[in-house]
DNA sequence: AGTTCCACCCGCACGC
DNA sequence: TGCGTGCGGGTGGAAC
Protein backbone atom coordinates (compact mmCIF):
# COMPACT_ATOMS: atom_id res chain seq x y z
CA UNK A 1 0.00 0.00 0.00
CA UNK A 2 2.99 2.65 0.53
CA UNK A 3 4.41 5.17 -1.37
CA UNK A 4 7.78 6.78 -0.42
CA UNK A 5 6.28 8.14 3.09
CA UNK A 6 4.49 5.66 4.18
CA UNK A 7 7.42 3.81 3.59
CA UNK A 8 9.59 5.79 4.80
CA UNK A 9 7.65 5.60 8.26
CA UNK A 10 7.83 1.68 8.41
CA UNK A 11 11.41 2.46 7.87
CA UNK A 12 11.86 4.52 10.89
CA UNK A 13 9.76 2.33 12.76
CA UNK A 14 11.81 -0.32 12.16
CA UNK A 15 15.10 0.79 12.98
CA UNK A 16 15.02 0.09 16.72
CA UNK A 17 13.80 -3.35 16.58
CA UNK A 18 15.82 -4.25 13.64
CA UNK A 19 19.28 -2.67 13.82
CA UNK A 20 22.00 -5.59 15.28
CA UNK A 21 19.86 -8.38 15.05
CA UNK A 22 20.86 -11.58 13.68
CA UNK A 23 18.62 -13.76 11.62
CA UNK A 24 18.67 -16.78 12.58
CA UNK A 25 15.62 -18.54 10.27
CA UNK A 26 12.94 -17.72 8.17
CA UNK A 27 9.41 -19.55 7.56
CA UNK A 28 7.87 -18.95 4.72
CA UNK A 29 3.91 -19.71 4.03
CA UNK A 30 3.88 -18.03 0.35
CA UNK A 31 6.79 -19.11 -1.14
CA UNK A 32 6.11 -16.76 -4.67
CA UNK A 33 7.16 -13.85 -3.03
CA UNK A 34 10.40 -14.47 -2.54
CA UNK A 35 13.47 -13.90 -4.57
CA UNK A 36 15.55 -15.23 -6.16
CA UNK A 37 13.92 -18.37 -4.31
CA UNK A 38 12.61 -19.42 -0.98
CA UNK A 39 14.92 -22.27 -0.29
CA UNK A 40 17.85 -19.80 -0.97
CA UNK A 41 16.75 -17.24 1.32
CA UNK A 42 16.44 -19.88 3.99
CA UNK A 43 20.00 -20.71 2.87
CA UNK A 44 21.58 -17.65 2.89
CA UNK A 45 19.75 -15.10 5.29
CA UNK A 46 20.84 -17.43 8.98
CA UNK A 47 24.09 -15.75 10.71
CA UNK A 48 23.82 -12.02 8.83
CA UNK A 49 23.52 -9.41 10.78
CA UNK A 50 21.35 -6.24 10.13
CA UNK A 51 23.86 -3.31 9.77
CA UNK A 52 21.58 -0.56 8.24
CA UNK A 53 18.02 -0.24 7.30
CA UNK A 54 17.32 2.21 4.35
CA UNK A 55 14.78 2.25 1.94
CA UNK A 56 15.10 2.81 -2.02
CA UNK A 57 12.14 4.17 -3.94
CA UNK A 58 9.53 1.75 -2.48
CA UNK A 59 11.73 -0.38 -0.90
CA UNK A 60 12.95 -1.11 2.21
CA UNK A 61 16.99 -2.37 2.10
CA UNK A 62 18.55 -4.27 5.03
CA UNK A 63 22.51 -4.03 4.28
CA UNK A 64 23.38 -7.19 5.70
CA UNK A 65 26.78 -8.55 7.05
CA UNK A 66 28.80 -10.63 4.29
CA UNK A 67 27.79 -7.44 1.86
CA UNK A 68 24.36 -9.19 1.38
CA UNK A 69 21.21 -7.19 1.00
CA UNK A 70 17.34 -8.08 1.71
CA UNK A 71 15.11 -5.88 -0.02
CA UNK A 72 11.42 -5.86 0.81
CA UNK A 73 8.54 -4.59 -1.41
CA UNK A 74 4.85 -3.90 0.35
CA UNK A 75 3.24 -3.39 -3.31
CA UNK A 76 -0.19 -2.62 -2.75
CA UNK A 77 -1.24 -4.10 0.83
CA UNK A 78 2.56 -5.10 2.36
CA UNK A 79 3.30 -4.45 6.00
CA UNK A 80 5.71 -5.19 8.72
CA UNK A 81 5.67 -5.70 11.74
CA UNK A 82 8.45 -6.94 15.07
CA UNK A 83 6.47 -9.00 17.44
CA UNK A 84 7.33 -11.77 20.03
CA UNK A 85 7.43 -14.90 18.75
CA UNK A 86 4.71 -16.07 21.13
CA UNK A 87 2.38 -13.70 19.80
CA UNK A 88 -0.71 -14.45 17.41
CA UNK A 89 -0.01 -14.95 13.78
CA UNK A 90 -2.43 -13.01 11.13
CA UNK A 91 -3.33 -15.32 8.87
CA UNK A 92 -1.81 -12.85 5.88
CA UNK A 93 1.65 -13.25 7.30
CA UNK A 94 3.74 -14.38 4.23
CA UNK A 95 7.17 -14.59 5.56
CA UNK A 96 8.67 -14.51 8.83
CA UNK A 97 11.90 -13.78 10.11
CA UNK A 98 12.93 -14.96 13.23
CA UNK A 99 15.78 -13.00 15.38
CA UNK A 100 18.48 -13.32 17.78
CA UNK A 101 16.24 -12.05 20.40
CA UNK A 102 12.87 -14.00 20.36
CA UNK A 103 11.29 -11.75 18.08
CA UNK A 104 10.19 -11.98 14.81
CA UNK A 105 9.86 -9.97 11.91
CA UNK A 106 6.53 -10.59 9.90
CA UNK A 107 6.16 -9.21 6.79
CA UNK A 108 1.49 -9.27 5.85
CA UNK A 109 0.63 -9.12 2.62
CA UNK A 110 -2.95 -9.49 1.95
CA UNK A 111 -2.84 -9.81 -1.58
CA UNK A 112 0.30 -11.15 -2.53
CA UNK A 113 1.62 -8.79 -4.63
CA UNK A 114 4.91 -7.88 -2.43
CA UNK A 115 8.51 -9.16 -2.71
CA UNK A 116 11.33 -10.04 -0.85
CA UNK A 117 14.87 -9.87 -2.51
CA UNK A 118 18.07 -11.19 -1.27
CA UNK A 119 21.07 -10.37 -3.17
CA UNK A 120 24.68 -9.34 -3.54
CA UNK A 121 24.39 -6.58 -5.56
CA UNK A 122 21.61 -4.28 -4.94
CA UNK A 123 21.71 -2.92 -8.37
CA UNK A 124 20.37 -6.08 -9.53
CA UNK A 125 16.76 -4.85 -7.30
CA UNK A 126 17.21 -1.17 -7.63
CA UNK A 127 19.74 0.08 -10.41
CA UNK A 128 16.66 0.51 -12.72
CA UNK A 129 14.88 3.04 -10.26
CA UNK A 130 15.38 6.62 -11.07
CA UNK A 131 16.21 9.62 -8.80
CA UNK A 132 15.13 10.33 -5.48
CA UNK A 133 12.95 13.24 -5.24
CA UNK A 134 13.71 14.40 -1.98
CA UNK A 135 17.57 13.84 -2.73
CA UNK A 136 19.24 17.51 -1.88
CA UNK A 137 21.62 16.50 -4.76
CA UNK A 138 18.54 16.04 -7.11
CA UNK A 139 17.50 20.00 -8.21
CA UNK A 140 14.34 21.43 -9.79
CA UNK A 141 17.03 21.88 -12.79
CA UNK A 142 17.51 18.28 -12.98
CA UNK A 143 14.09 17.66 -12.72
CA UNK A 144 13.19 19.95 -15.65
CA UNK A 145 15.65 18.53 -17.77
CA UNK A 146 14.64 14.99 -17.16
CA UNK A 147 11.00 15.84 -18.21
CA UNK A 148 12.55 17.19 -21.15
CA UNK A 149 13.77 13.79 -22.56
CA UNK A 150 10.08 12.60 -22.25
CA UNK A 151 7.24 13.06 -24.57
CA UNK A 152 4.23 11.20 -22.29
CA UNK A 153 1.28 12.15 -20.08
CA UNK A 154 2.36 13.45 -16.92
CA UNK A 155 0.97 11.11 -14.28
CA UNK A 156 2.10 8.11 -15.44
CA UNK A 157 5.66 9.18 -15.95
CA UNK A 158 5.12 10.67 -12.32
CA UNK A 159 4.11 6.84 -11.54
CA UNK A 160 7.28 5.50 -13.54
CA UNK A 161 9.65 4.61 -11.30
CA UNK A 162 12.82 4.63 -13.36
CA UNK A 163 11.72 8.40 -14.22
CA UNK A 164 11.67 9.21 -10.39
CA UNK A 165 11.61 6.77 -7.61
CA UNK A 166 8.65 6.71 -4.91
CA UNK A 167 5.93 8.60 -5.99
CA UNK A 168 2.40 6.50 -6.22
CA UNK A 169 -0.93 7.49 -7.00
CA UNK A 170 -1.92 9.47 -4.02
CA UNK A 171 0.82 11.54 -4.40
CA UNK A 172 1.03 12.22 -7.66
CA UNK A 173 -2.51 13.42 -7.57
CA UNK A 174 -2.25 15.96 -4.73
CA UNK A 175 1.44 17.30 -6.26
CA UNK A 176 -0.55 17.50 -9.92
CA UNK A 177 -2.92 19.73 -7.96
CA UNK A 178 -0.59 21.95 -5.62
CA UNK A 179 1.41 22.35 -9.43
CA UNK A 180 -2.07 22.95 -10.97
CA UNK A 181 -1.12 20.95 -13.81
CA UNK A 182 -3.54 18.98 -15.78
CA UNK A 183 -2.40 15.04 -14.96
CA UNK A 184 -3.41 13.98 -18.64
CA UNK A 185 -0.96 16.81 -20.89
CA UNK A 186 1.86 15.43 -22.64
CA UNK A 187 5.05 16.56 -20.23
CA UNK A 188 6.37 18.73 -23.29
CA UNK A 189 3.32 20.85 -23.09
CA UNK A 190 4.16 22.60 -19.78
CA UNK A 191 6.47 25.43 -19.17
CA UNK A 192 10.17 25.23 -17.37
CA UNK A 193 8.36 27.35 -14.62
CA UNK A 194 4.72 24.59 -14.56
CA UNK A 195 7.84 21.78 -14.10
CA UNK A 196 9.56 23.88 -11.47
CA UNK A 197 6.20 24.18 -9.61
CA UNK A 198 5.74 20.70 -10.17
CA UNK A 199 8.93 19.88 -8.55
CA UNK A 200 8.46 21.81 -5.28
CA UNK A 201 4.62 20.15 -5.34
CA UNK A 202 6.47 16.90 -5.02
CA UNK A 203 9.19 17.64 -2.09
CA UNK A 204 5.91 19.85 -0.26
CA UNK A 205 3.65 16.73 -0.67
CA UNK A 206 6.34 13.99 0.19
CA UNK A 207 7.72 15.45 3.32
CA UNK A 208 3.93 16.15 4.43
CA UNK A 209 3.17 12.79 4.49
CA UNK A 210 6.69 11.99 6.20
CA UNK A 211 6.05 14.14 9.09
CA UNK A 212 2.62 12.70 9.07
CA UNK A 213 3.67 9.17 9.10
CA UNK A 214 2.02 8.59 5.91
CA UNK A 215 -1.42 8.10 4.99
CA UNK A 216 -4.17 5.41 6.24
CA UNK A 217 -6.87 4.85 3.66
CA UNK A 218 -7.82 1.64 4.74
CA UNK A 219 -7.21 -0.87 7.42
CA UNK A 220 -3.87 -2.37 6.28
CA UNK A 221 -1.89 0.37 7.34
CA UNK A 222 -2.79 3.00 10.61
CA UNK A 223 -1.53 5.11 12.37
CA UNK A 224 -0.90 7.92 9.50
CA UNK A 225 -2.67 11.08 9.28
CA UNK A 226 -1.78 12.54 5.26
CA UNK A 227 -5.22 11.14 4.19
CA UNK A 228 -6.97 14.09 6.66
CA UNK A 229 -4.79 16.30 4.27
CA UNK A 230 -5.69 15.08 0.25
CA UNK A 231 -7.15 18.42 -1.47
CA UNK A 232 -8.17 16.38 -4.19
CA UNK A 233 -7.20 12.22 -3.83
CA UNK A 234 -10.98 10.28 -3.11
CA UNK A 235 -11.94 13.17 -3.26
CA UNK A 236 -14.48 12.99 -6.83
CA UNK A 237 -17.40 14.85 -7.21
CA UNK A 238 -16.82 17.46 -4.00
CA UNK A 239 -16.08 20.72 -4.37
CA UNK A 240 -12.05 21.99 -5.13
CA UNK A 241 -10.59 23.29 -1.80
CA UNK A 242 -9.34 26.31 -3.68
CA UNK A 243 -12.31 27.21 -6.59
CA UNK A 244 -15.93 25.03 -5.23
CA UNK A 245 -15.25 23.04 -8.60
CA UNK A 246 -16.36 19.47 -8.54
CA UNK A 247 -13.21 17.49 -8.31
CA UNK A 248 -13.03 15.31 -11.51
CA UNK A 249 -12.31 11.59 -11.76
CA UNK A 250 -10.81 9.79 -14.36
CA UNK A 251 -8.79 6.46 -15.43
CA UNK A 252 -5.10 7.10 -16.31
CA UNK A 253 -2.99 4.88 -16.74
CA UNK A 254 -4.53 2.39 -15.49
CA UNK A 255 -4.90 4.80 -12.01
CA UNK A 256 -7.64 6.28 -10.54
CA UNK A 257 -6.73 10.03 -11.01
CA UNK A 258 -8.41 13.39 -9.60
CA UNK A 259 -8.05 16.69 -10.52
CA UNK A 260 -10.12 19.73 -10.26
CA UNK A 261 -11.01 20.62 -14.03
CA UNK A 262 -10.53 24.52 -13.41
CA UNK A 263 -7.33 24.74 -11.50
CA UNK A 264 -5.63 22.51 -13.92
CA UNK A 265 -6.85 23.10 -17.27
CA UNK A 266 -6.47 20.68 -20.22
CA UNK A 267 -4.03 22.53 -22.74
C1' DA B 1 15.80 -1.48 -34.56
C1' DG B 2 15.46 0.18 -30.61
C1' DT B 3 12.91 2.75 -27.39
C1' DT B 4 8.80 4.33 -25.25
C1' DC B 5 4.02 3.91 -24.24
C1' DC B 6 -0.15 1.85 -22.54
C1' DA B 7 -3.66 -1.79 -21.42
C1' DC B 8 -3.76 -5.79 -19.03
C1' DC B 9 -3.28 -8.41 -15.12
C1' DC B 10 -1.52 -10.50 -10.93
C1' DG B 11 -4.55 -12.45 -5.04
C1' DC B 12 -7.63 -10.75 -2.08
C1' DA B 13 -11.08 -8.16 0.56
C1' DC B 14 -14.64 -4.89 0.87
C1' DG B 15 -18.64 -2.09 -0.24
C1' DC B 16 -22.53 -1.10 -3.04
C1' DT C 1 -24.26 -13.10 -6.39
C1' DG C 2 -21.80 -9.84 -8.91
C1' DC C 3 -19.18 -6.10 -10.06
C1' DG C 4 -16.10 -2.21 -9.33
C1' DT C 5 -12.33 -0.75 -6.79
C1' DG C 6 -7.50 -0.54 -4.92
C1' DC C 7 -1.03 3.82 -1.51
C1' DG C 8 2.22 -1.23 -7.48
C1' DG C 9 4.54 -2.45 -11.22
C1' DG C 10 6.01 -6.42 -14.62
C1' DT C 11 4.88 -7.83 -19.05
C1' DG C 12 4.14 -7.78 -23.91
C1' DG C 13 2.39 -5.91 -27.92
C1' DA C 14 1.60 -1.43 -30.19
C1' DA C 15 3.13 2.89 -31.42
C1' DC C 16 6.55 6.21 -32.18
Amino acid sequence: MPELPEVETFVRALQGPMLGRTFVSVIITWPNLIRPSAAELQKKLPGLRVERLTRRGKYLQFRLSEGQTLFIHLKMSGSLTVEPAEAPLHRHVRTIFNLDNGYQLRFKDMRKFGRVHLVDDPARVTGHLGPEPLDPHFTAEDFVARCRRRSGRLKPLLLNQSFIAGVGNIYADESCFAARLHPRRRVGTFSDEALTRLYHALQKNLNAGIMLKGASIDAVYGGGQFQNHFQVYGRGGQPCPVCATPIKRIVLGGRSTHFCPRCQPEE
